[in-house]
DNA sequence: TCTGGGGTCCTAGGACCC
DNA sequence: TCTGGGGTCCTAGGACCC
């Protein structure tokens, strides 16, 4: 039997391009804005929290996630303002129409940054992968006036760690012969994938740099982090494992809405209130990409900060939260303890299906799944018209301070336009409202 | 790090089947 | 008295990212 070599295929260095916007949200802002350049800008005013801060903000020693309040104590003339994600995704859709100028293979990471493969363009352009990358760096940031930085490498990841190198509006560019000496100045927990735990198992092992883990062998960083630690050595030596993904992202695995409250609260209703608002802004987005839902994860988060949380399959997806609250509050009930106080509700839809429509189950009532569904579509209708909740679950009234569940008042304010559906609504007020059948 | 919100991927272990 | 072996699928939970 004759011997059948290998096919050898020559691959030659990938030129990989990181561009990560500075400050992204702050520099929007400033860059909508001109009169707020130089200045300490944050934006996360709606949610009470850092959501980012300009450079010059940051220089004052104002972090993310820390509270307006704080903010404002660190620096009484800081600039606040609420985030505006349209607009930051506008300038972000702009920001990746540059990098397709040059290249068509361009993956979108996350709103503020993402990868550019520059590979074969040096023909092209005539010039090297350096001066190619300094050019889409510098059109990014006269035409859209915000300030970006750039790392260029063989890897997506020595390309972020070359884009994080320097900051703001840095060019770092590691080419092979250089990536040890590279290496040798980064931290193993800047490595993207090398988390807090991560770097806390390394440092017991004596990996303190990124060039101590390229340093092992491969069996040994598979043996203590498994199959991502294996792909990271590769992609830290300069081997590509991960590929561009210029595709954009249509769909979703899952769908989540939490949020925190405060003061927390045992009070089963007000949980129940909050849980049901959850529930409709998720059923909301899923709708949006015309998603239906068959699983469902029920979360409370108590005051000291431990999540419970529980899991439950429908018999068939829907798109429609009417069919899902009975489930919902089933849950509820089971996760609920009367002493607890609880911080946080949060609800998580998986088993995403494309919605397809109506398919009826056998012993099923046509007659009431049609109805749920046109009501879902019709809430959206009406919500796209004139605002995100203007008609919303019964449920949801035991959130208003002062009336029902909190002192047995049954009367609330209202917004001229506020439209109620639901059991609770119909049972529990005595107001005229607008009464959807189901 | 005194703690916000929304995602993805990996893995070990159990259930089940032949 | 001793007690197969292997594959697949699913699940819960962990870790990480922006």
């Amino acid at each position: 039997m004759p011997r059948i070599s290998p096919i050898t295929i020559y691959t030659w260095p990938r030129a990989v391009l990181h561009i990560d916007g500075d400050a992204f949200f702050a520099s929007c802002e400033q860059a909508i804005h001109p009169e707020l350049k130089g200045k300490p800008v944050i934006t996360g005013k709606e949610r009470n929290i850092v959501a980012s801060m300009s450079y010059e903000a940051k220089a004052l020693g104002i972090r993310r996630a820390i509270s307006i309040w704080e903010a404002k104590k660190i620096c009484p003339n800081v600039v606040i303002v609420p985030s505006d994600y349209e607009t930051y995704s506008l300038i972000s859709k702009r920001m990746f129409s540059v990098m397709r100028r040059f290249t068509p293979t361009v993956e979108e990471s996350s709103i503020d940054e993402g990868y550019a493969d520059l590979t074969g363009l040096r023909r092209l352009y005539r010039t090297s992968y350096s001066e190619i990358a300094k050019q889409i760096k510098h059109q990014i940031e006269t035409e859209l006036d915000i300030p970006v930085s750039a790392g260029l490498s063989l890897t997506k990841t020595l390309a972020k760690l070359a884009s994080k190198y320097r900051k703001p509006r840095g060019f770092t560019s590691v080419p092979g012969d250089v990536i040890h000496h590279f290496l040798k100045e980064i931290p193993i927990c800047e490595v993207c994938g090398i988390g807090p735990n991560t770097t806390a198992l390394l440092k017991k092992k004596g990996v303190f740099w990124a060039l101590d883990y390229v340093q092992k062998n491969e069996s040994w960083v598979k043996q203590y982090l498994g199959k991502i630690g294996g792909e990271l050595w590769n992609e830290l030596r300069g081997e590509p494992i991960y590929p561009l993904v210029p595709e954009a992202k249509t769909t979703y695995d899952s769908i989540s809405k939490t949020k925190t409250f405060s003061p927390p609260t045992h009070h089963y209703e007000h949980l129940k209130a909050r849980l049901y608002r959850n529930v409709e802004s998720a059923f909301i987005k899923l709708r949006r990409y015309r998603l239906s839902a068959k699983r469902f994860t029920v979360y409370l988060r108590e005051q000291d900060f431990k999540d419970y949380g529980i899991q439950s399959d429908l018999n068939r997806a829907t798109p429609s939260p009417q069919e899902a609250f009975p489930l919902i509050e089933t849950m509820l009930q089971e996760l609920y303890r009367p002493n607890v106080l609880y911080r946080q509700t949060g609800i998580v839809l998986s088993r995403l299906q494309e919605d397809r429509g109506l398919q009826f189950e056998l012993f099923e009532d046509p007659v009431r799944m049609v109805s749920l569904h046109r009501l879902a579509r019709s809430i959206d209708e009406i919500n796209a018209r004139y605002g995100k909740h203007t008609v919303h679950s019964g449920m949801e009234l035991y959130l208003k301070p002062g009336t029902i569940g909190e002192n047995g008042r049954n009367t609330i304010p209202l917004r001229k336009t506020t439209l109620l559906y639901g059991e609770t609504a119909r049972q529990r007020l005595s107001f005229p409202m607008v009464q959807i059948k189901v």
